[in-house]
DNA sequence: AGTTAAACCTGGTTGC
DNA sequence: TGCAACCAGGTTTAAC
């Protein structure tokens, strides 16, 4: 479920009303990909600060005090959704020593003065690191190598295509790496290439400036659009406070094998790159 | 160095 | 109905 879109609905739908929020206890279920590098007990007592996403990770600040100011110099959690996780907030928060069992899939739950935070994750490819900083070890580490963000201005058309211009791999593998924009991921990056008109196999390096301006649009488009529509859900993604996501009614290709394109109405290919499937139409999308 | 495969897990769907 | 095979929103790690 989560790529950018579904991660930012996720943070939009914690910030506010975990903002400040006293953490009372911390459970873990089975291990997630990390261990979380500290000991649950120690973050007790520790203040919530602004939840902010870098990439498909979110950044989770816990301050000594109620009241902090910035949010990158603190210790905090660094959190990540891997391809089955969910965040659930509840309220009225766990009461303290009453129900401690976690449910099924729940393998990690922050329990606070403003509600219970809890990761569902099935498949257990998620994260949640501890870090004494956001720019420090391990967080620096699983940051570094990432790409920018959609809606960094520094991100512009000449230096995504300057970008482009130095791989040599196809740009749909390309796009699914975040080394140059992060956010991604497999249906976003079928639908953005649809968008665009290109073809998934089209070697990053041979895409001109004139065919990067529109694969960039068409990247930032989706990816804005998603998170206006509150995220896809296939099948059971929903925010924290359990609002399902409407992108899905939007997918072009994304799922779409052998249908017809939405556009043309050639049957949709589906093809393998770099162990995930891409689906694309072959008319409308050119080497 | 750069690209591709294997690994981490569970659950739902498909097909025999 | 049972069961094996295959598929899935991501990323790291090991292997060519």
């Amino acid at each position: 479920m989560p790529e950018l879109p579904e991660v930012e609905v996720t943070r939009r739908s914690i910030d506010l009303p975990l903002r400040g929020a006293r953490v009372q206890a911390v459970h873990l279920g089975k291990p997630l990909r990390w261990p979380l590098g500290c000991p649950p007990g120690s973050l007790v007592g520790q203040y919530l600060g602004a939840v902010l996403r870098r990439g498909k990770y979110l950044w989770l600040p816990l301050h000594e005090r109620a009241s902090a100011g910035l949010t990158g110099s603190t210790q905090g959690l660094l959190l990540h959704l891997g391809m089955s996780g969910a965040l659930e907030l509840r309220t009225p928060t766990v009461p303290p020593g009453g129900d401690l069992a976690l449910a099924r899939h729940e393998h990690f739950r922050l329990d606070t003065d403003r509600g219970s935070l809890r990761l569902l994750d099935p498949r257990r490819f998620g994260a949640v690191v501890w870090s004494p900083g956001l720019a420090a070890e391990p967080a620096a580490g699983l940051l570094a190598g990432l790409g920018l963000e959609p809606d960094d201005p520094a991100l512009t058309e000449a230096r995504f295509h300057a970008e482009l211009q130095r791989r040599r791999a196809p740009i749909k593998t390309v796009l699914l790496q975040g080394e140059v924009i992060v956010g991604a991921g497999n249906i976003y990056a079928c639908e953005a290439l649809f968008q665009a008109g290109i073809d998934p196999r089209c070697s990053a390096a041979r895409i001109g400036p004139v065919r990067a301006r529109r694969l960039l649009h068409a990247l930032r488009h989706t990816l804005a659009q998603a998170v206006e529509l509150g995220g896809t859900t296939l099948r059971d993604f929903h925010d924290a406070r359990g609002v399902h996501g409407a992108y899905q009614e939007q997918v072009a290709v994304y799922g779409r094998a052998g249908l017809p394109c939405v556009r043309c109405g050639t049957r949709l290919r589906r093809l393998q790159q770099a162990q995930r499937t891409t689906v694309y139409c072959p008319r409308c999308q050119r080497r």
